[in-house]
DNA sequence: TTACTATATGAGTATATACTCATATATTTA
DNA sequence: TAAATATATGAGTATATACTCATATAGTAA
């Protein structure tokens, strides 16, 4: 593997780090719908305005996010919407874990010889 | 936040964070050019074996990727080529980051009075 | 000025993760 | 059968991360 390739792939991890966490990934989809200042995202997320403001920070220096001063508010914006497609891959990849689950658990069902209970969504 | 929500967020962490790695990345990179044997992409992404079939077991757990038994070898395949997508997604946000650091330091030579030097690519 | 508010950050702690080495398991081949 | 190989995993260690509480900073308003 190229020298190129490995400082490239530490970048994009970087960036992918960034956004790997449960919180974060709230964050972005409550700024989807517009920008917002620290203490509306703490009070959507209901965490502590320090911690959600360590978490904005780290998405603020990969570049996910942009921000900007209005009095005594912070407000933070999505900078790259694409970020969220990125999500609509993930849920494919989630719906296609749930199917898989899905056939698993029918065939143990039959195996043993019982009904399949429907599941109620 | 709702409860749904929340717990929909965690499962799409765990697949991001699954992704957050260079080494994983590599790997991904490796694999979109077809399916791999562990002791291929060791040596591709130039690692441990054991350190590699851990990060293999992260992604195949997660169900980025797929993998069959061949003899002694276990080959590992990209079960949701739209995460290549995703990476996409992340080089433009490193391609824009780029460019701001670019408009920053012009902005600094600028100040000092000094010539911006051209960078060669 | 003082009091109040929003945000950021240092310090401490608990937890999670990546890595290496040694070892277990499964498969092939002599 | 024994030897060799590919892979997976337990144990130990080093490092990174998330969180909380306390405090610093900056802006607002009395």
């Amino acid at each position: 593997m190229v020298d190129k390739k490995k400082f490239l792939f530490e970048k994009q991890a970087e960036i992918v780090k960034a956004v790997a966490h449960p919180l974060r990934i709230a964050i972005l989809d409550f700024l989807k719908d517009g920008e917002r200042c620290v203490c509306d995202i703490a009070e959507h997320i209901n965490s502590e305005r320090s911690n959600v403001s360590r978490h904005l920070s780290v998405m603020l220096n990969v570049g996910v996010l942009g921000c900007r001063k209005e009095g005594l508010r912070v407000i933070y914006t999505l900078k790259t919407p694409c970020i969220l497609d990125f999500f609509s891959c993930v849920t494919r990849v989630l719906k296609q874990q749930a199917k898989e689950n899905e056939r698993l658990l029918k065939t143990l069902y039959t195996l043993q010889g019982s009904k399949f209970p429907r599941v109620r969504l």
